[in-house]
DNA sequence: CGGTTTTGACCAGCGC
DNA sequence: GCGCTGGTCAAAACCG
């Protein structure tokens, strides 16, 4: 408001200036009138009322038009600036040229800040706009089922389960004493922070809390208890937590997935250092850790479910202490937030969950279990496309596709692999693939998905009131894929 | 030959 | 205390 009626003032005076070059020959030709004049030409520049300005009013006006403070009219700046009124220039014998310097560049100073402001406001606008038209295509691709487990849900935790919330809004559903490192922008937008995760002593903290809480064994998920571990493990992972990651040991991602492949893969590397009989699973539990980096501490167990064994499951845990690929990162972009909501968000809210499913109701993938002695969030991608993601559906899947192969599923080129070129789109057409992949690759592949599916796995145990948006807007805004903001933390999303 | 996988042994926590 | 189970280690085997 001020800075428009400045810019006002200032358009009013600059065109005074470039319109009328004859003002200083008008100036110049009334010789006697020398004193009052510039005066007087000053008035023209900020007032519309040109005529019958005092001195003193002058002053006032100077000091409403100056943008930071008084500007005496007698410095001299000592800077022989040249403006676009020539004709002002001309006058040579005064302190009243620079006056009008001074006071045609704070104008324009002003005119540019507020040029910058709206240009910024703008911008602003606009990515809000783009994201609330990605998170609308979102929630219009969600189905508008699993109307039973949302009276479930409403009963098990006590409020009503909105499809149409804001992330934003989930995300801030934390203690208050866990500081989630928000990347806000420059200017101040509430609906779009970064899923960022916070710092390792929180999860720490929450774990020990929650590690001997999580007692209740539902018995019908495959998400692998980790009741222990290795000691020199638990000893050197403090150690290798890059500075400023979740440590979340404690925590763990489970994705269940239909596939006939061994396992599934992500462009990160693992290697096997064990395989076990599980009980009562005629299928062997692999172990791998993280290959890409000396000391890695990211581990995953891969083993097919009992009761369907197409149904790959495979869990999570760790911190990536390396740079992960694109692929990789989308993903543990996306763990890394279910796992640190899991253990930072649910301290107070958790009691009230059941450790059975309890599924969000827009996107079927995330479960919490509490069977292990460590919570595990399930992502559940077995449910299919087709009736839950009906914009994912494509006429073929791929099988033993690796996630970086179908950037082009959602139009999104951004997960292209550095190792692995991407496959062409009628090879992957001439493959086969179960429904589960193409769900995976897509999910790994869209970083607002991976968001959304993030924030639907929160939104799973966190018995916090919904918020909704009254724009239908799920405002997540994930980090960028491949970009450097996040230290990886916990976990990858693989399919070897 | 170096890296990966396999596989039996070992360790630790938990339940009875 | 003992057995069971999950998880890890490490040597041997395997592979490119």
């Amino acid at each position: 408001m001020d800075q428009q009626g400045r810019e006002l003032v200032f358009m009013h005076s600059g065109d005074f200036l470039r319109q009328n070059p004859g003002v200083s020959d008008h100036l110049n030709d009334s010789s006697s009138g020398v004193h009052t004049q510039p005066t007087i030409k000053e008035v023209d520049f900020f007032s519309t009322d040109r005529n019958g300005k005092s001195p003193s009013e002058h002053q006032e006006m100077k000091i409403n038009i100056g943008s930071s403070s008084l500007v005496d009219s007698s410095i001299d700046t000592g800077l022989n600036l040249s403006t676009s009124s020539s004709g002002i220039s001309k006058i040579a014998n005064g302190k009243e040229p620079n006056n009008n310097k001074l006071s045609v560049l704070r104008g324009e100073l002003g005119r540019v800040h507020d040029e910058n402001m709206k240009l910024r406001k703008l911008l602003v606008q606009t990515t809000k706009s783009y994201k609330d038209l990605q998170a609308q295509l979102l929630l219009v691709a969600m189905p508008k089922q699993r109307q039973g487990c949302r009276v479930e849900q409403k009963g098990e935790l006590n409020d009503t389960p909105t499809p149409v919330m804001s992330a934003h809004h989930l995300m801030d559903h934390r203690p208050s004493d866990i500081p989630l490192d928000v990347n806000e922008p420059s200017v101040s937008d509430d609906k779009t922070p970064e899923l960022v995760v916070c710092p390792a002593n929180i999860m720490e903290k929450k774990s020990k809390i929650l590690g001997k809480r999580a007692s209740i064994d539902d018995g019908t998920h495959q998400t692998i208890s980790h009741s222990r571990g290795s000691p020199k493990l638990e000893q050197e992972k403090p150690d290798e937590q890059v500075p400023g990651v979740v440590s979340f040991s404690k925590a763990r991602v489970s994705v269940r997935a239909r596939s006939e492949a061994p396992s599934i893969s992500d462009g990160c590397q693992w290697r096997k250092y064990g395989q076990k009989m599980a009980n009562g699973n005629p299928c062997p539990r692999a172990y791998y850790r993280c290959a890409m980096a000396v000391g890695c501490p990211v581990r995953k167990q891969v083993q097919r479910c009992a009761e369907d064994n197409t149904i790959l499951i495979t869990t999570y845990e760790g911190n990536h202490n390396h740079p992960l690929p694109p692929p990789a990162t989308a993903m543990a972009n996306t763990t890394s937030a279910a796992a640190a909501m899991l253990l930072s968000g649910s301290a107070s809210s958790r009691e009230g969950i059941s450790s059975s499913s309890c599924f969000y109701p827009c996107l079927p993938m995330a479960t919490l279990s509490t069977s292990a002695s460590f919570p595990t969030i399930t992502l559940d991608l077995t449910q299919g496309p087709s009736t839950t993601m009906p914009f994912l559906r494509t006429p073929a899947t791929f099988p033993d596709l690796p996630l970086h192969g179908c950037p082009q599923l959602l139009g999104n080129p951004m997960y292209v692999g550095p190792k692995l070129p991407a496959i062409p789109s009628v090879q992957l057409g001439q493959r086969h693939a179960s429904v589960v992949e193409t769900v995976t690759a897509a999910i790994a592949s869209d970083p607002y998905l991976t968001a959304a599916a993030a924030a639907a796995a929160i939104s799973t145990f966190m018995g916090t009131p919904r918020i909704i948006d009254g724009s239908n807007n799920l405002s997540v805004v994930p980090g960028l894929p491949g970009s450097p903001q996040l230290p990886q933390s916990c976990t990858t999303f693989s399919t070897n």
